[in-house]
RNA sequence: GGGCCGCUAGCUCAGUGGUAGAGCACCUGACUUUUAAUCAGGUGGUCCUGGGUUCGAUCCCCAGGCGGCCCA
């Protein structure tokens, strides 16, 4: 730094961002610009650099838009020619100039003086493939946000996303809020908890599975609608699918059941996807996706059933999938191996999961669920075994699970003791026991339905990504040697 | 957990049982409205790791690491 120029200067005033400069004049034309010239101060980081020896073109970015500078020798001071010559692909640098258009029409800032802000010392990924080893985007996303703009599209829809569900559950009332993320007891899902310690208390905690019985007992509590998106925690295996923290909105409504929160899903997913991408068509691979209402809606045991009987030629009936023996003589028919703890339901969900779910690509609610894998969940009032309980599909992926909430805590109590019986039996994912949210049931939770909702896979769906990882910035890899 | 695939320069990728290559990036030079600018010259390697076979292994074999896809 000969030249006298600070290799780490503190601030930079600029008069606009590259991108308010892109959207408030990308439309001029030459005679436009030349009419009323536009005189600016930006800065960004170097995203191309043309040399044409005493002619030169700077591509800035400031990680949203681009916009290309042009320096001309004569035009700049000694000093700043000499700070343009030392810059290499991926430096920052600030520019003050006019507005014009060159011979190709391209919108570009004659730069009249250049500040150089920071150096990048390690050479970025390349301009023209940019970024592609899948490893590398995750493990370094700062490199994947520089170079692949469509990377950078996919956190903005998420944003937007986010905000979208705020603004729907706002607008109707909802208070938002937040519930632990460490709980002594992991509730309200079926799945394996991380285990953490708390030193001072000498107390063993889990990371949250679900906010769901926190939730719940705030509606005892009186509040009438209530949401909290945030991170849930399971420690299961990962896929395109899965990641072991993944964010998940619940929300809840007292005076409502099931059927009435179909209808506000349907609702939901349409209206989010017109604000955070603009419709509610959508490609999402080779599929054609419409998240317009209404949905279709099939039964766990008929879409079971049905599958059954067209896959083995042969009528199945709905009493085969309900008697714990008929049941597992079905599913091994169909090639499944019943674990010992499955009951009948247990085996009915995963008959329906084997063959039904690759084709419930257009959305499909799901519903009435066997009562044994949905211990939270009402029973229907003309069949303990069934649970007013719906899930919806896209894309041959659950998206959303909503129910009808228990509210007698003498029925969960029970449930809970089922519960404890599937662990004992060998289900390492059953619930466990919650003697302080039955406690809170006794002071009455009013006629409730709540629902759980992945925003991941929601904005996979949005967004057309085929893996989970692709829309969680800093998605869990293990560490590198 | 099982199967398949990948790992070579900073990035994107070729390639070979015998001195390891290209494009981009980087360095030097030419060029005053270019568009993946061009042209000439140059620097740059733990060929993922370890072991084995071999006179000789980046390449063949075995084990491992990390990642991807599919299945459970």
């Amino acid at each position: 730094m000969r030249l006298g120029v600070d290799p780490y200067p503190r601030a930079f005033k600029r008069t606009d961002t590259v991108t308010d400069l892109v959207s408030a004049h990308g439309a001029k034309d030459v005679e436009a610009l030349e009419a009323s010239p536009v005189r600016t101060t930006t800065a960004g980081r170097v995203m191309a650099i043309r040399s044409f020896g005493k002619a030169n073109f700077l591509v800035i970015s400031d990680g949203r838009s681009r916009i290309q500078i042009y320096i001309k020798k004569d035009a700049l001071s000694e000093r700043d020619f000499a700070v343009f010559k030392l810059l290499d692909f991926g430096d920052y640098v600030g520019v003050a100039g006019k507005l014009f258009r060159t011979r190709t029409n391209e919108l570009t800032i004659f730069a009249s003086s250049l500040e150089f802000l920071v150096k990048c010392f390690i050479p970025l990924p390349e301009k023209w493939h940019g970024l592609s080893d899948i490893e590398t985007r995750y493990r370094q996303r700062y490199l994947d946000l520089v170079v692949n703009p469509d990377s950078r599209r996919v956190f903005e829809t998420r944003s937007r996303v986010l905000a979208a569900l705020r603004s729907f559950f706002n607008a109707r009332g909802y208070l938002e809020v937040e519930t632990p993320m460490m709980q002594p007891i992991a509730g309200g899902a079926l799945a394996r908890p991380f285990v953490t310690h708390h030193n001072a208390l000498d107390m063993q905690l889990f990371l949250r599975i679900a906010p769901e019985l926190y939730l719940k007992r705030l509606t005892v509590g009186g509040i009438e609608r209530v949401y909290e998106i945030n991170r849930n925690f399971r420690n299961e295996g990962i896929s395109t699918q899965h990641n072991p923290e993944f964010t998940m909105l619940e929300f809840y409504q007292a005076y409502s059941d099931y059927q009435d929160l179909m209808a506000m899903t349907e609702e939901m997913i349409s209206t989010v996807a017109r604000e955070a991408i603009g419709t509610d068509q959508i490609a999402f691979g080779e599929h054609q996706i419409s998240l317009a209402p209404p949905y279709r809606r099939v039964s766990l045991r008929e879409g079971a059933r049905t599958a059954a009987s067209a896959r083995l030629g042969t009528p199945v009936a709905d009493a085969d999938l309900r008697g714990p023996e008929t049941a597992a003589a079905l599913a091994r028919t169909l090639g499944i191996e019943p674990h010992p703890s499955w009951g009948a339901g247990r085996i009915a969900m995963e008959v329906f999961e084997r063959l039904n779910e690759a084709q419930l690509v257009q959305p499909t609610f799901v519903y009435d669920f066997p009562t044994e894998v949905s211990p939270l969940s009402k029973q229907k009032p003309d069949d303990p075994d069934t649970v007013e309980r719906f899930e919806l599909y896209v894309a041959s992926f659950e998206v959303a699970n909503a129910f009808s909430e228990l509210n007698d805590p003498a029925e969960q109590r029970r449930r809970f003791e089922a519960q404890l019986a599937e662990r004992a039996a060998g289900d390492l994912d059953a619930h466990a026991m919650d003697e302080d949210y039955v406690h809170a049931l006794e002071y009455g939770l009013p006629p409730t339905a709540g629902e759980g909702v992945g925003i991941d896979r929601l904005v996979m769906l949005l967004t057309n990504s085929p893996s989970i990882r692709d829309v969680i910035l800093f998605p869990l890899m293990r560490p590198r040697q």
